[in-house]
DNA sequence: CTCCTTTGGTCAAGTGCCTTTACTTTATGT
DNA sequence: ACATAAAGTAAAGGCACTTGACCAAAGGAG
């Protein structure tokens, strides 16, 4: 029985994630649900750090939503607020170390999976693989938010 | 910037889901939500239907969730319960003819963005996509249910 | 400079979708 | 035959999100 690519994406990605969170619990990042990991992309690409109504367009959810994932990273220490430069009334969230240590974590993971992947159907096709991903990712539209699937 | 492959997959994923959703909207599949869509999945591969129970445990929700979903693609149309060939406590559920044809839109929208693969990509590449894909995910342990992702 | 509108964030209430707990009915196995 | 397991139901609760209303700072037009 052939699967349907986009049903083979979804599996794929799923027994990445499964595997990606039973590691972070082992490594006593037991405190992130699956919409965190999504900031913690969102924050590591952006040096600077996002205002709260930032995260949330990027996210698809409202601005409280947003506030309230902030808090909880807050709380356990995986993003700090710093006031914004420029505007009173809203502040900047950046990763705080534990952030940057969970987020290395995650990649550290992916590049293992990787690498069995290379064992698995061989390093070029690897390769094509996220050039080919990379296409139809950019192709399709303009931007692409990494957000909660489905 | 080259992304990560995960990433990427999260985000083929959502491209690919996203248009067939409003595509679905557009036909009048407006009155289904995304857990929906793993149900169908399940029951089009299962020509003897499926119990609550199984479909609990396919979509990794308690019975009494799956029930509901149930519940709600019956008052819709899109599946029927028939009573259990022997099993007199329990009920078989497959999909009524609303349900297979949501289904085959869905398969129709998918093999219309995959042929757009091809123009882009070429017909080998997703060929060995397809096959790369597989060959990862049926690698990567026993049974990856096709569920919600993260 | 004032006024009006927009924008970032907060507060409170409500909703959707799921879980936990408890139960009934039918099946199963020794 | 009787104990245990399994399918489904019922009810209550919870978590993450939304909606709606609000405040204070920012920004633009006159």
């Amino acid at each position: 029985m052939t699967a349907e690519i986009p049903a083979l994406l979804a599996m794929a990605f799923r027994t990445v994630m499964d595997e990606v969170h039973e590691s972070l619990a082992a490594e006593g990042f037991d405190d992130v649900r699956p919409a965190h990991g999504f900031v913690f992309q969102y924050l590591s690409h952006r040096q600077a750090g996002a205002t709260a109504v930032e995260l949330g367009v990027h996210l698809g959810v409202t601005k409280q939503a947003a506030v309230q994932l902030v808090d909880e990273l807050e709380a356990r220490g995986y993003v700090e607020r710093r006031p914004h430069p420029t505007d009173r009334r809203s502040r900047m969230v950046v990763l705080a170390p534990r952030g940057w240590a969970c987020v290395a974590s995650v990649v550290r993971r992916w590049n293992e999976i990787e690498a069995r992947w290379v064992d698995l159907i061989g390093a070029d096709q690897v390769d094509h693989l996220r050039a080919d991903l990379q296409r139809i990712v950019t192709a399709s539209g303009q931007a692409v938010a990494l957000r909660p699937v489905w």
